[in-house]
DNA sequence: TAATGTTATTAGCTTTGTCTAACATGAGCG
DNA sequence: CGCTCATGTTAGACAAAGCTAATAACATTA
């Protein structure tokens, strides 16, 4: 009864009894084993733990029951739960298992702040107008599915947009050695764009193109400080501003 | 120099290594604690972990340098963290700190997918024309700053573009008993606005008026065939399309 | 009632990650 | 040269999570 650390598993756990109660008016130790894909040997000592939390009330050998404080906890945690994978799927889009997967590892960690600000970033998208013509031109942009020459062009308005002053959007592949610019956004998709992601070539990070080796290749570029080496074609998914 | 299964500590120390490499150009135990905030004593088994996983050169008492691969993960690290945070900044408008704290959790267990779709929402809310907008319309409402009635008709015409076939918006606290209505959203600031997401009260989400108490003030609901009570004053926060 | 099978608990082991406190190392100074 | 202090390493303890394998308890069936 004392100051409610609940740990990650333990609110996983916690979720989980919430809803096998729910649905089958019962929570066994194999359920619960089975659905977090844990041994039961796994699954006593953590009711325990959960016990002297005050979060169940945990009978050796009887059926599993919440107490008002838990289930209070197990609302907040499965309420978390649904609204980020709402979030990743229906405004991200991103695959149902992998929704459910980061929504469930996010919903222990995310702040309090951090998630209001969230519910109130999706409910905006679902309910305002702006916000539902926004999601719509988000959802129908080719580079969510395949990239198309038609939406570049859309983009590189808004770049110019950005800055007001209209500078110059070119590709780093297009950059002179020794020229600087500011990334603007980063095209391809998959595994090309998610090393370009990895490598930290991020919207708004300056990039100095160093050296083009002879043949034209490969391409040594400055990036904080830290010189790296991208392939032409990479190289040329990369949008910046001249600086 | 095996599977390379970095767990998010572990991550935590490199990504710490790498920026002290870079901003001090050499990384001492002493100052690896301080930054993660952790004990000198911890640090030194970490370093030999990471050194068993081909991630860093450590050699004892002497100063720590990252090998090629420590150094890709490093970065990769860092470019999540960096692109998390701002979009909790940027986006969002979470505090700085806060910001900071929920994006280096986050960091560590975004799947690829996950992190490549929101990196797409934030260069798109930059960078498109359409994007921008919506930003500008979602940060000037005012229901991230203050509660206003003049934002809340703003909404109500939205809630009523969603259905097309125009049902009446209203508060949970003007249903009948009996009558049920799907939220659409959820007003309020701050802790009140919490509780009602905590409780499980989200945008799409069914609620079925049960009783007012006689003095009218204490109201039962029905969500997810769970009774809850709410405030009077809670219970009108929350807008509902009536089923 | 006795045998059998299912389910739950326990004991013992492992890994990760933290702490404290004791100890080691080396640089600089007297 | 030897002392002192800052820094780094180690040992030992602990808590959280998980596993396996042995055992206990219950339920069902013969
Ligand atoms: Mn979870
Ligand atoms: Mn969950
Ligand atoms: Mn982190
Ligand atoms: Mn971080």
């Amino acid at each position: 009864m004392q100051e409610t650390v609940l740990t990650g598993a333990l609110e996983d756990y916690l979720e989980t009894v919430y809803q096998l109660v729910q649905s089958r008016k019962l929570a066994r130790v194999k359920d619960i084993a089975r659905a977090r894909s844990v041994r039961a040997g796994s699954v006593s000592p953590a009711m325990r733990r959960l016990a002297d939390l005050g979060m169940i009330r945990y009978v050796q050998r009887e059926y599993i029951d919440l107490t008002p404080l838990g289930e209070e906890h197990a609302r907040r945690i499965l309420a978390r739960h649904r609204i980020l994978t709402r979030f990743f799927r229906e405004i991200l889009q991103v695959t149902p298992e992998t929704a459910e997967a980061d929504a469930c590892a996010m919903e222990h960690s995310l702040s309090a702040e951090g998630m209001d600000h969230l519910t109130r970033l999706f409910e905006f998208l679902r309910v305002c107008p702006d916000g539902r013509k926004f999601l719509s031109s988000f959802h129908s942009c080719p580079r969510i599915q395949p990239a198309s020459a038609e939406c570049m062009l859309h983009h590189r308005d808004g770049t110019e947009a950005i800055d007001g002053k209209g500078g110059t959007t070119r590709s780093v592949a297009d950059l002179k050695p020794g020229q600087k610019g500011r990334v603007t956004q980063v095209s391809g998709e998959g595994p090309i764009r998610r090393r370009l992601l990895d490598m930290g070539i991020l919207p708004d990070t300056t990039i100095e193109l160093e050296r083009v080796a002879p043949t034209g290749d490969p391409i040594w570029i400055k990036l904080e400080g830290m010189q790296l080496s991208l392939r032409r074609k990479e190289a040329s998914l990369v949008s910046v501003l001249a600086a």
